[in-house]
DNA sequence: AAATGGTTTAACCAAATGGTTAAAGTAGTT
DNA sequence: AACTACTTTAACCATTTGGTTAAACCATTT
């Protein structure tokens, strides 16, 4: 047991529930009670649910913006790059399997929020589109918009978390065991798969 | 102007309001407003909000379960089948975009759900499985699990649709346009990345 | 003309919900 | 001892929400 103050179990227990249920889905009671307080103390803290549910929100997001710059960045060979990077995304999916869902979830009641949040991150792409294309241009990589490549890269990661109940039903008929196994395989074989698909064979 | 019964109307209404705001965030008032009825007719056909959205939800997971059966039966080059797969299952999404996340957020706070739903629909991904493993033995295509290529397909062309907002905003620096373009592209480029990935080069 | 099934109106209800208020208690600080 | 910040209790409130009921209306069919 680790001794909090009263703020950050606010902030635990709302993660919590708002993850588990969704903006409008979650009751403030709740989060009251799941962080062993009562509401007037969580209004006291946090005014309001939009306000707490935007806090969260937050937290959430700048988890799980990949931190794509830092990773292509360094002298390292870009394939080695593209190989750390799915290994590392993947492990801090590993350990926050809720967030994707819940961030796609929320952004998609609500897609101005993202807005907000981007001012605080500073996302700059430009270095990562910059090295991919350095690639094509050494002819180490095969033709692509650096943009697509991207995104493939993530969706490789993403897609099999957020569509777990699909998967592990339809795919692997019920068995999280098989599902699990998959998640795993996938820290290299995610990264296999894209950098055969890129690399040049002139 | 399409006449509709009003069976019908409340359907499709139900569909846009859930799929708009979700289960708990929908409110009946607001589907029977849309559907341009009143409250007490909308209970007169569909007794509670869980068995209407339960409908709402089987019809819409109907639409996106995808036929891959289908598309990989058939006598045809194993990469036309990627090709032609990726191609309609993207048209698909992009006369339907909202749906994918609509599955993924429900389904994201009542796993549950996806168990009944299975029954109805019989989604045996075997023969799919051994198509993949045919192609693997002919030393057509590399050495690789057919669960996880059809969960690569299946996330390149699923993924930047649920992820809209963030790849709109952060990738395209808000540009709808470009976001279009990028979705356009990949109606091709997705099975050109697949195949480029798994084609044997020995 | 009577019966039928869909439709409207409008009032109604119980429960839940976000949020407030006020008064009292507690622990540490000055 | 007085002050401060945090915490609890518990009552309270306005609003919303899913859902019900009953009476009347209307068009078609019988």
């Amino acid at each position: 047991m680790v001794e909090k103050n009263t703020e950050e179990k606010i902030i635990v227990a709302a993660e919590k529930v708002f993850i588990e249920k969704g903006l409008a889905g979650a009751r403030m009671q709740e989060i009251a009670d799941e962080a062993g307080i009562n509401k007037s103390l969580l209004h006291y803290y946090y005014r309001s649910k939009e306000k707490l549910f935007t806090m969260v929100f937050k937290i959430a997001f700048k988890t799980f913006a990949p931190d794509l710059i830092k990773a292509f960045e360094g002298d390292d060979d870009f394939f080695v790059k593209i190989e750390r990077f799915v290994f590392a995304y993947l492990s801090i999916i590993d350990k926050n399997p809720h967030i994707p869902v819940f961030i796609i979830s929320e952004l998609g009641n609500n897609p101005k929020r993202l807005v907000d949040i981007i001012g605080y991150l500073d996302l700059n792409v430009q270095p990562v589109y910059d090295a991919i294309e350095e690639e094509i241009k050494k002819k180490m990589i095969k033709e692509i918009e650096p943009s697509d490549l991207i995104i493939n890269v993530i969706a490789l990661c993403v897609f099999p978390v957020v569509a777990k109940p699909i998967i592990k039903n339809i795919v692997f008929k019920g068995s999280e065991e098989e599902y699990k196994k998959m998640l795993d395989r996938r820290k290299v074989e995610a990264a296999r798969f894209v950098i055969s698909a890129i690399k040049n064979t002139d």
